[in-house]
RNA sequence: GCGCCUAUAGCUCAAUGGAUAGAGUAUCAGUCUUCGGAACUGGUGAUGGAGGUUCGAUUCCUCCUAGGCGCACCA
């Protein structure tokens, strides 16, 4: 409210002001601690002795007073009043509530105003980044659903989005592969399978254990394979192809696409050139035959082994430097699990120590690890969750709750079959788009596997209800409203300001790099609309046009908000 | 040993330094003469511990406890 903040600044003289929203409905639609800032300066002897003894409520007064004189009152703002502690509260007034409400209708419209916050801006994400030889697990889903959300939400708020999947396709373990494809291999490589790759990866793990030769066997191979020897980029290639087809089948599923899929080996010929840039800064220097960064105040990073050959740290730089030049991005955000974040703090020092981008320019979002309910979460003891698995779970239990529905009867069976991949897929992400990016996860299957309460298919079935409702009005232009209602009920009230929120929240999970804002938002959004609807009747009543006009909204922003989180919407469930 | 992160209801999660700490789930009790019950209404139930800063602390600072992650030839 440009308006309010304006006259606010206005009557205190003050720069610093900031309206936000009452934690309870009652307290109106905007709120102030101004005038609890102004009574403690006051208190302290600024501006003006002679006002010492004020107390809040007073200086809200005071302030509500002048407000009450220069704010225009036809308009939008309903009343002002003074609460308990010194809060200014602001009471909108209902027509202007329908008025921001129906911005969401005209969803051109509505989408253009999203496409100025960043107009001109250019972002580069960083995910999904699975590793080649080893299968998609959940971990690497967190990355993949929280990275293309971000994406989307970056690019409705017109920032130019690059996407690029940073394959793990590079490094020792490719040795340590070789090593094992030879050793025990029992079928040519092309005819192996991700599930082949990743047990006699393990074995060689095992194996190593007893015979750590193995590992100086694996380092050689890893140093051939990057000197071009010709059998080692052969099994590597046939590797990367076969991952790459399961990798493609996953995002079909899952509905993700990525713009670029540049992998580690991508920059392994610009490698010379970043040691070099490296040596030439001085940025960089020799220890015990390796090559290394310093840093005051964090562990050393390795730029080359005493070998010869790179690390991952080297190829993050040279694809740090890649994506300035090929993209010239504003913000570049690397959505990687929290177990490298040393490592991005050491790449993103040296990248501001080479002059190339500033560091705070550079976000590591951070997500948190998976673990069990339970405890730890073994990938040692072969507990890993396969993305496989989880889905063909989801799947069963949205067919199990379909089945007994009333609608799907109704479906066809390829109907049918859609739906049910929609609302597994989408308990799925929900799931993992929820909660915090930074923190652990619990891996809960009870709860993935939740289609009630605060869940995707939850989300999904308000919206279908919506569609249901819009389909039995003979109410034509549903867009705007036209007169209103001589009364709004509470529900009606409590929906309209939720719907008003939109905007302003897609800039804050934009701001604060977490999907999970939205995904809160549509909760309370479905909420609203439920708890409303439960009240209220819609069709033959003489509100109907303004209640369609609600529904029709509702609609609007959680498919908005479902298609950001990369969550499909169905008509019927 | 050093560094980073986390701790909120039985369980899983919310709360830009603000008002009576919100949801889901579980549990107990209700709503089917209904535009979709994958829904709605009500009850029970929580800030790990000790200090500090502040008009005001779940939030910021210090210490303690518990857990997670990381600390050069893995990525």
């Amino acid at each position: 409210m440009d308006e309010i903040v304006k006259k606010l600044k206005v009557v205190t003289g003050l720069e610093n002001i900031r309206l936000e929203h009452p934690t309870d409905e009652r307290f109106g639609d905007y709120s102030t601690n101004i005038a609890m800032v102004v009574a403690t300066h006051l208190r302290q002897g600024f501006g003006g002795q002679e006002n010492q003894k004020k107390n809040p409520i007073e200086v809200a007064k005071e302030i509500k007073n002048k407000l009450d004189e220069i704010i225009d009152k036809t308009d939008t703002v309903e009343k002002i009043e003074v609460a308990g502690g010194g809060f200014l509260n602001f009471y909108l007034k209902k027509e202007y509530l329908v008025k921001q409400a129906e911005n969401i209708n005209y969803e051109t419209e509505f989408r253009s105003s999203l496409g100025k916050h960043g107009l001109g801006k250019t972002v580069v994400i960083d995910y999904s980044a699975p590793n080649i030889a080893k299968p998609f697990g959940i971990g690497h889903l967190r990355s993949t659903d929280i990275g293309q959300a971000l994406y989307n939400i970056y690019k409705i708020l017109g920032w130019k989005c690059i996407g690029d999947n940073h394959l793990g396709d590079w490094g020792t373990q490719f040795g340590k592969l070789i090593v094992a494809i030879k050793k025990w291999g029992d079928k040519p490589v092309e005819k192996m399978t991700i599930g082949d790759l990743e047990k006699l990866y393990v074995k060689f793990h095992e194996e190593a254990e007893k015979d750590p030769k193995l590992d100086d066997e694996a380092r050689e191979w890893f140093a051939k394979l990057e000197k071009g020897d010709p059998e080692a980029r052969e099994i590597w290639q046939k590797c990367v192809d076969i991952s790459i087809i399961e990798f493609n089948q996953v995002y079909d599923m899952l509905g993700v696409k990525i713009d670029f899929a540049h992998g580690e080996a991508f920059y392994e010929k610009m490698l010379p050139r970043v040691i070099a840039d490296l040596n030439k800064k001085k940025v960089c220097s020799e220890s015990q035959g390796a090559l290394i960064v310093e840093f005051d105040d964090m562990p050393p990073a390795m730029i080359q082994k005493s070998n010869g050959t790179t690390t991952y740290f080297t190829r993050d730089l040279a694809t740090v430097k890649y994506r300035l030049k090929e993209w010239l991005p504003d913000l570049m955000i690397y959505e990687v699990g929290v177990d490298q974040a040393l490592h991005f703090r050491q790449l993103f020092k040296t990248v501001e120590m080479m002059g190339w981008m500033e560091q705070k320019a550079m976000v590591h979002v951070a997500h948190g690890l998976i673990r069990w309910k339970g405890g730890k979460f073994s990938t040692r003891e072969g507990k890993t969750i396969h993305l496989d698995e989880v889905i063909d779970r989801a799947r069963e239990k949205a067919k199990e709750i379909a089945n007994s529905t009333q609608v799907s009867k109704e479906m066809t069976a390829a109907e049918k079959k859609k739906m049910i991949e929609a609302v597994a897929i989408g308990a799925i992400k929900f799931n993992d788009l929820s909660q915090d990016p930074r923190k652990d996860i619990i891996f809960d299957w009870e709860r993935v596997m939740s289609l009630q309460g605060d869940s995707g298919p939850y989300l999904q079935y308000t919206y279908a209800r919506c569609q249901s409702v819009l389909s039995k009005t003979k109410i034509l232009e549903q867009k705007n409203i036209g007169d209103l209602p001589k009364e709004i009920n509470p529900e009606e009230v409590a929906l309209l300001r939720g719907l008003n929120k939109l905007e302003e929240k897609i800039v804050e999970a934009a701001e604060r790099y977490s999907p999970a804002v939205i995904a809160e938002y549509l909760v309370k959004i479905a909420r609203l609309y439920n708890e409303f609807y439960g009240k209220h009747r819609i069709i033959d009543q003489p509100e109907e046009t303004f209640r369609i006009f609600l529904t029709k909204a509702t609609a609007n922003t959680i498919g908005l908000g479902l298609g950001l989180l990369g969550i499909k919407t169905v008509e019927r469930m």
